[in-house]
DNA sequence: CTAGGAATTTAAAACGTTTAATCCAGAGCG
DNA sequence: CGCTCTGGATTAAACGTTTTAAATTCCTAG
């Protein structure tokens, strides 16, 4: 009893051991050139005559073994440069210490801030994490899923490809791959999935251009394939209506999620007649690449039409004019997620579904009174 | 001899089985829900009276095994949901199929391209590739390496944070484990090493502002901690010189690398005196920043005053004004390294070493003759 | 028929860990 | 002195593949 307390503990506390230390190694040119044959834990054992149990033990800090039997050992595998074999270890323990992060576009700055907090809170917590992209590609997707059931992932973290079947999701979680989604849900799932609340996001830029007096108000960019689509249109309508305000069809202008779908969108937005005086866009890629556009044709955002966008990106801030945005919460959505699956992986239960993170308004200049 | 000849063909043509063809899987309902016990060769072994040795060459689609028994052992592990452990497969074969990529910074633009095509790469060839940031941490790169060691990884792609040292990479190649440079060099090194040939790149848009009439021109951004950071001063240098221009030190205005720095740095360039009527900026993040930091202060970038970046970005297309950029060969970078990587892989021999892709100017609105 | 291949299949030994189950030597104790 | 207890160390059985070498079956030619 005391025993499997005594070795949980450890097992949680330090799960790989380093195996480098290079600074720390003492040069041995002779065998470091040529690297006779692999080291392994029976190459410690022998040279220090004891078993390989005591070495496994040791290099884990077990408390099972002596101090100074566990200095001695941890010493010359540091001195004849020991190097842990991980695929050995996890065939045993069917733990691999690697978890799976798959979002549609790792370069996509929107998931930089969410991949950043992923990792800071993996990295904590000595998981090794194996990102991809799925480029809305769902057999792209399963390839990767299939890919980490082969590896033994411990766990997933993913954005789901557009029209990912609940039966993808079902095939990592009863294979043992805990999954979490972040960014979009998949419908029907009941594992925990971290999102922005996007229709109460989209509804305060929306809120924040009628108060300033816009009527005719577009929304570019985007897709109703995912859910982050639908809510964010949702919002925008809901907070017209809210407003006694009309939506009209042409006013959606739907598209793909870059600089460059926002730049080619400006003479469709121009095309509308009347003209809108403001545009609400699916983010601040595609904001910005129609605020390039209508400088382009002449136009000064914020005076002649106004400009949202979402996500608050860095270079939100610095764009010219400063653009007024939504916060998104990403790294909180990334944080949130990863210790999920932590605490998944722990064994402990965490309830699934949906959790919405609150998005907050960022005014700047790229939004004014329409004009007269 | 035949043998050997027949199993390596096949070794390298399908490395890996894939384990999952979902939309072929008939439902069981009953044992897909709980998952009773693992499913291993053995399984399907017993399930079909043959042996493991023979369902594990039929899945490989070895040319031993008979049509027909390989038939029906594929579908048989098809239907009952059979995944492959390559754990298991890596330990006994110590080929693992990963291949690890580290750069900078994963969500840097300037890498997205190389990313990409050593992506497109490796797919083709069944690698998966492993990625990750060392935020130009030596210890963070150092600990990726070992991770990858431990997991028993096929080789690296690695962008070498500043101030590697030739240890480290002597540690990988030692190991077992084939490395290939891009981007940047570690002097001494001796391993493949692909990068776009700065000096020549920044020399080229010198030049070009050189023969608009340009003769004050500063320099933005970067560092000269990195052979890329020395080899684009040189060229900036060069190019001048050549001209008979003078240099003065107060135009070079080091710093990060990205947009914020470039907006930042606006102040210090219209600080020089006499001011300076262009600048070769490190990179289009920088360069689009001091653009829009001089929109914002007023002046008309083209006209008043010329910026130059380096990468092409997409973005550098559609910002306003159009950039003048070098493209950089990233695309062609990537996938050098990837095939020169798998090359090794395949026991050939290449030769290592730097090898230099030449860059190409983009001239666009960005660049003009100075104000008179 | 039968020898001799060719074509299939298989037994069993790795691969390098982890860990449950033992073992052992002292220490403490009645 | 015999007994239990305990801190340390060890033994040996996994973990799920691959592959060598051998065994078996199947043909075909002589």
């Amino acid at each position: 009893m005391l025993y499997r307390v005594v070795s949980t503990q450890f097992r949680t506390r330090n799960r790989f051991p380093p195996s480098l230390e290079l600074h720390e190694r003492r040069g041995c040119e002779a065998e470091a050139a040529t690297l006779a044959q692999k080291i392994k834990l029976s190459t410690i054992a022998e040279a220090l005559g004891v078993s390989t149990a005591t070495v496994s033990l040791a290099l884990r800090d077990s408390p099972l073994v002596a101090d100074q039997t566990r200095e001695r050992i941890k010493a010359h595998a540091r001195d004849i440069g020991y190097i842990y074999n991980r695929r050995a270890a996890s065939l045993r323990t069917s733990r691999s210490g690697i978890i799976g992060v798959v979002v549609h576009d790792i370069m996509n700055p929107f998931y930089a801030e969410i991949l950043r907090s992923i990792e800071d809170e993996l990295d904590r917590s000595g998981q090794t994490f194996l990102l991809s992209n799925h480029y809305d590609q769902v057999e792209k997707q399963r390839a990767f899923i299939d890919t980490l059931l082969q590896l033994g992932a411990d766990g997933i973290i993913m954005s789901p490809a557009i029209g990912t079947p609940l039966a993808d999701i079902e095939l990592a979680e009863k294979n043992g791959l805990p999954t979490v989604l972040i960014a979009r849900n998949v419908p029907g799932s009941d594992v925990p999935a971290f999102r922005g609340d996007d229709a109460y996001g989209t509804g305060l830029s929306t809120k924040h251009l009628i108060e300033l007096g816009h009527r005719r108000i577009a929304m570019v960019g985007g897709t109703d394939q995912t859910s982050t689509g639908r809510d964010r249109y949702q919002g925008y309508v809901d907070a017209m209506k809210a407003a006694g305000l009309e939506v009209k069809p042409e006013w959606r202008i739907a598209g793909p999620r870059n600089k460059l779908a926002g730049f080619d969108a400006t003479e469709k937005v121009l095309a509308i007649e009347p003209r809108p005086t403001a545009a609400v866009c699916w983010n601040d890629l595609v904001a910005i690449g129609l605020m390039n556009g209508l400088a382009r044709a002449g136009l000064t955002v914020g005076t002649d039409l106004s400009v949202t966008g979402y996500d608050d990106l860095q270079e939100a801030a610095i764009a010219t004019p400063a653009l007024t945005t939504v916060w998104n919460g990403q790294r909180e959505v990334g944080r949130r997620a990863a210790k999920t699956l932590l605490e998944r992986l722990a064994g402990h239960d965490v309830h699934g579904g949906q959790e919405l993170i609150r998005p907050e308004l960022r005014v700047r200049q790229s939004t004014g009174a329409p004009p007269a």
